[in-house]
Order: C-alpha cells, then sequence, then structure tokens
DNA sequence: AGACTTATCTACCACTCGATACAAAAGTTG
DNA sequence: CAACTTTTGTATCGAGTGGTAGATAAGTCT
C-alpha cells in the first residue's frame, strides 16, 4: 500500500454525488459549499484529489461516460442502422428522465454558456457530446458499406440528427416532461430514418 | 412630458445590449458588471429602470419574444402543415446562426441549470420555449381540421417534434456548428413529417 | 424663481465565490 | 520508537457578487 494517511472516502460514490451537483445546477450554479456538502468532503480533501473545479469536473464527466459508454456499446449493437437508431432514441428517452437522476443530460444541462473563468466549460462539454454524434457517425458508415442504407442517405448527416435530437429530448427533459413526452419524440423523429431498401431521395 | 430627470440611455438599446450579454454568457454567467458596462449605464440605473437582475432578463425575453414573434408570424403562414415545418427549421437554422447574434437561442442559452437563488430562471425560459411549441401545435390542429394532415397524425406531438429539434439545433449551434450543419439537420428532421395525402400509420 | 420629481454617479454594503496556509491526525517505513 | 508521507479540519484569503445609500444633476410644475 501507499504511504501517508489513507484515503477517508471513496472517490467513485464522491464523484456520483459531484456529478449530480453539476448536473442540476450546471458547472456555474454549483458552488463549492454544495459540492463539498454533496460529497462530504472539505475543500482541502477535494482540491487534493481534483485538482480544480473544473478538475473535479472533468473527473465526474468521464465517470458520465463510463456509465453511457454501457448504453451506447447496446445500441451500436443493433442490428440494422435503423435498429440503432431506434434503440438509441428510446435509450434517450429512458435515461433523461430516469428518476435516479436529475432530468435531462449532464453534457447538456452542464453549462451551455458560462460566465467569465469558465469560457472553456462549454467547449469541453461540446467535445464529450461530439463523440458520441462520432460514434454514431461510424456505425452509420458501416451500415451503408453493408448496404443496410439507401444509397442516398448520408451518415453523418443522419447521426448528427439523431444527436440534435437527444440534445433536445435533453432540454425537453430539464423542462420537467415526462417519459412518455420524450417517448413520442422518438417516435415522430425515427419517421426521418430512411427505410432500407426504400429510396432516400428526399422528395417525400 | 412626464416630471423629473429625463432618462439619459435608450431602454430597447439598453435591453438589446443586455439581451446579447444573458445570450453569450447565460443568466448566472453574466454579472452586473458585465451587463452594466455592455448597457453603458451604471447600476443603479439599471435597477430603477428593471428593478433586478431578473427583472432584466425577463425584459430582455420580452424584446426577443418581440423579434420572435415577426418570425412566428412567416412561419405560421405557410400554406399546408409542411409548409409551416419547412419554414419553421429552416428559420432556425438561419436565426440561430446569425452573426449579428450569439450563436444558438437565447431560451436554451440562457440557463437551463442555474444557481442558488436563480432556480426559478429555468421555468421561465422553459415556459417561454413552451409557448413557441403551442403556436405551432394549435396551427397543426387547424391544418389538420383542414384535412391538410393525414388521420393518423398527431398535431401535438408533431409541434413538439419541432420544437425539440429546435432546441437541439440551438445546443448544436452554441457549440459551433456552422449554418450549412443546421440547413442539414432541418432537412433531415423534415422526413420525420407526413406528406400531405400520404398516410401516417407509423409503419415505415 | 423655487418646490418638486426623477435619474445619475460615487462609493460602498454584506455576502459568497473558488481556492489555500497551516497544523493536527493517521497511516507506512526504517 | 522516530522519520516520513499523505489526508483532514479549521480558519481564512483576496476577488468578485448582487444590490443600495446618499448626494448631486436635470428636467417639469406653480
Amino acid at each position: 500500500m501507499v504511504m501517508g494517511r489513507p484515503r477517508a472516502f471513496c472517490t467513485e460514490k464522491a464523484l456520483d454525488e459531484a456529478m449530480e451537483v453539476f448536473w442540476r445546477h450546471g458547472y456555474d450554479g454549483a458552488t463549492l459549499a454544495m459540492l463539498t456538502k454533496a460529497m462530504g468532503i472539505k475543500p482541502p480533501s477535494l482540491y487534493a484529489a481534483f485538482g480544480s473545479k473544473e478538475g473535479l469536473l472533468k473527473a465526474a464527466l468521464d465517470r458520465y461516460a463510463e456509465r453511457r459508454s454501457e448504453h451506447m456499446r447496446y445500441v451500436l449493437a443493433g442490428a440494422t442502422a435503423r435498429d440503432v437508431a431506434e434503440r438509441f432514441l428510446s435509450s434517450i428517452a429512458e435515461s433523461h428522465t430516469d428518476p435516479a437522476n436529475p432530468p435531462g443530460c449532464l453534457l447538456v444541462q452542464g453549462g451551455l454558456a458560462c460566465g467569465a473563468g469558465s469560457e472553456n466549460i462549454p467547449f469541453e462539454l461540446a467535445a464529450r457530446r461530439a463523440q458520441g454524434e462520432a460514434e454514431l457517425r461510424e456505425r452509420f458508415v458501416q451500415a451503408r458499406e453493408e448496404g443496410d442504407l439507401p444509397e442516398g442517405s448520408d451518415p453523418a448527416a443522419l447521426a448528427r440528427f439523431l444527436s440534435t435530437v437527444a440534445s433536445g429530448m435533453g432540454v425537453l427533459a430539464s423542462s420537467g416532461a415526462d417519459r412518455e413526452a420524450l417517448r413520442e419524440v422518438a417516435l415522430v423523429s425515427l419517421g426521418a430514418f430512411p427505410v432500407c431498401g426504400a429510396a432516400a431521395d428526399g422528395s417525400g
């Protein structure tokens, strides 16, 4: 074991609590007092473990990404591109209204606009959102190579569309929309997805 | 004319400047120092005119709503429901990437999550977003009565879908996406909209 | 003119922000 | 045991927060 006094709190548990605070109040709205209270530790412990408030956010985002990667693995394992889209949208509808978490998506709630001194936070969150979109895009590129998507359809555009709807659902959920409302949006959105074997010429 | 010393600044101009600050930094991120500097006035003048920081936001939101109502009048004047959807989405793509304004939508950028003392701000913004959705819904209800929408289609669901995509496009634009990207999303989204005369049974 | 009303400016309030200095505590290593 | 290393709690730092007191300026009223 390493030398020195052992840490008295569980890093993962503390990160989960911090994640919830950031999720509910955004980066700027989350104060050190909120965070330390939720995590059950004092400021010096927080700074020793995570370096700064921004470092704590990044650690929480990493943990958030771990959670989401499980969902994405299931989503990307869909048999067809349309399956993937369906899984993606319904997964978003469920997770964004999971009563175990604050409503919406941490990557959206975390902060689209921040004050002086935290201008890079929105970029950080945007980069993480873009990663999810990239995963979808790669899957759709593969799908098209396998003849699973119509010739005229654009994998990148479809991935961006789904990512955009997911962000919108995050906004909707944070406004208090219930799970059924998000499912409805997911269903309508799926109508924009090209059907395997059908034409996608944009005329209908 | 009313008695007393006349106001030395133009309320509308000042509100436009305040709007931009809220738009770019969000409610919590916008400080009094930023606001007064942008508006070209001192704190006492701000408080005399708008009562509080929250009062200033609401006044800016009212002004924002005025601007948007012009767009919505054009959008709702579309001949068919699909016309309305097309106008709505392309209008959003343009306005959310208008170089004259910060990217995205004030009603989204303003604050989805706020800190202690401004918990009601997200509700305020959500209510204003919901108003746009309601306008679309009423227009689609009318469209369906006029036989302009297929029997199986749900006006409320379509309005909510469009509103959700608009929010998502706001998030996308605030991440730095260019106008062409938003147009692409608008085009794909339109594919989810039922075509007048076609069936809408959700089977494909 | 002089009373009255409203706006503006300087200076400042109490408070909270993120972050830290310092010493005591709790372990490991020799 | 003593030397060393790391964490923890108390107490606080300087900077910035939203908001305001009080004096002065700039108009209208009689």
